[in-house]
DNA sequence: CATGAATGAGCATTCATTCAT
DNA sequence: TATGAATGAATGCTCATTCAT
């Protein structure tokens, strides 16, 4: 019988052994809800299910198993696909961008990410600053590209599209994400986020659509 | 015995004795730069120039000394006066607000006090709610109210002025505090600011001046 | 009331306060008897009398600890005073040495350090340079000194004094330090001393005494 | 199933199989450098090139493991062979075999033994006691079997062989061992071993040597 | 009231040992 | 038999809190 299953190897050098996603879960779960400096590794190990030496054999120290845990945190929120086909009607884009958007962001884990770096960016820059990169300028970068699609084909304005993709973006929380990542109000419903998007889109839109 | 000298009982019931205020200035510096958990109360108290057992004289716990800090900095913060006489200019008073209240943000302290409290929130709700409520609510509130003034005047035509509030203050953080509260850049120039809530104000008030 | 007694100022940069004291005695016998792998600070506190958090408070970590633990008994043995006055008989002079120094070095607590010093040589390379000079080199070089004293007078005649002390010391240890440094016999009598330093004495003199 | 053929029991009652013993090697060069509580498994595991569980398939536990490789060091050092041929010449024995016994207990390893061993004399005195009676009495045993024989010859007039065994190794020591087990100085050179040496021969006979 | 020495529960981390494969 | 992943008790150390002075 050869081991052909992954699992059934565990984890000499390899990255994405079961047991280390497992791991990586559970301190997601406890290093989001409680902060870098309020989740223990005993807390760790056991919402991981797993004792507190295993977390010692696939991580160094919980510095790595922090950033290991934020850097997955952003791949999976950069494999975010939004649709951004530049042949597609801009204010449906948009919208639909919008909507996606906030979403993900007030979705119970996505402001504690937000809150849990941010919290920690004092004291590791890198983190902070990876995070920022490959999380929200990111997103915003792509967004930033269509909007410059759509200036080449003539049916938008903007000087700055980088400018305008933030202002897109931070419109677009506007009521819904401070008062819930400052714990002031849960997620927004879906009809709230509705009406805060349009309204976003229509100012955008208003201001930006190309005067012909 | 009643305590009719206030000299023999240095604090009882004077919420504000000089010491106590003593430990609250230090607190607020340790707290806002180190965070909830990274602050001890041994550098709080060599920040302060009190002893550790001082603190607890004037504070039953770590906790409620970081709650007072944190009502203080709101107050402090409540305090900003921004200039919205309904009689000034409008555009005029966007900037000069956009500008004031991004540069209060984005000044080293700012950034750190919604950084910690934000933090914090999710374990401590009450924090981050009464946080939001009397620095970042307040602020919108007192603008949704200028905002409202000026449709009773005929200047405006917008339908939800809180939204619109929200809307303008957001904007004038595009690009700015998010890099910022990351550790990605420093605190933006005044020639960054200026050129971020120009956009902002013009956007905002081409979409929302009442044509008439 | 003036505080004139030390004792009741703690250790406010004292050095030798009561208290750093009582843990160092402490210390002393743990570490002498476990070796510093096989003491625990946890142990340490309890032979001490503290708690273990009181420990960290007179010094720095465990390796501190350590080391002033070493070198507080490396003065006590460097304090200790053999009678090598120049003027008294060298027979007498080096059979009340000889005993003295052997009862030293085979007492309960003499042997430790010695196994406790030796055994950590090689991961602390100063603190065994430290003892072998404190301690033992010190010693010999006593000895060596008024060997040559005696040779001046023309009582003796040795060409490397040095040699000839630690030749003598070591022949006094002959049989009797190293079956109780191995356990394998307990602290040797005063009887057995004797007839050792005495032998030792007698080939010593045999064939460094001056031949006129 | 009667186990008649060696290859499938590894080692059932085979206390030498190239396992076994090649797990030794490992853990010998580990422990001597490091002591007992320094070496860990891991390490152990590491050095002798197997996996850490096939340590618990030849030894116990990790006592064990550290009794075996003390065992087989004395078995090592009493397998020396010094000349003690009876017929040969006193001082040439004497001048080679202080030599060679110098240059053992001074190797980098022979050091290290003695320091591993006397470290833990006093929690394992099993260890210490063993190591003792077959590395260092026996020696000195053998020294003092020959010293007997030259008495009988009526070359030396010695009362207690057993004693001047002890202070003839003890005079070769001086101001070579210590300082090497202490860390001061390096294994010393041939030269010095040469020079002390002699001396010490030099005395020896100067007293011992039979006057008729 | 003000102090700071003392406390001990709690933390991150290590390591001898076990056991399913 | 040989493996190495997994375990969890034990370690060195920190820090919020107490309390005698």
């Amino acid at each position: 019988m050869v081991a052909t299953d992954p699992t059934t190897l565990p984890h000499s050098g390899d990255e994405d052994s079961a047991k280390r996603q497992q791991i990586m879960d559970g301190a997601r779960r406890v290093f989001m809800d409680l902060g870098f400096d309020g989740a223990s590794m005993n807390e760790i190990a056991r919402a991981a299910g797993v004792s507190k030496g295993t977390l010692y054999v696939y991580f160094a120290d919980k510095h790595s198993l922090f950033e290991a845990t934020v850097e997955q945190e952003c791949l999976s929120h950069g494999r975010l696909a939004f649709n951004f086909d530049p042949a597609r009607d801009t204010k449906t884009t948009l919208l639909d961008f919008g909507r996606a958007y906030i979403e993900v962001l007030c979705r119970p884990d996505g402001g504690s990410a937000v809150r849990t770096v941010m919290a920690i960016a004092e004291r590791m820059p890198d983190v902070g600053r990876r995070f920022y990169e490959n999380v929200i300028a990111l997103t915003m970068h792509r967004l930033a590209t269509y909007l410059g699609e759509k200036v080449k084909r003539g049916e938008l304005a903007i000087d700055d599209c980088e400018l305008a993709a933030a202002q897109f973006t931070m419109m677009c929380q506007a009521t819904l994400f401070q008062p819930y990542v400052f714990q002031v109000r849960p997620s927004p419903s879906p009809a709230q986020i509705t009406t805060v998007v349009e309204s976003a889109t229509l100012m955008f839109l208003t201001h930006y659509r190309a005067k012909n």
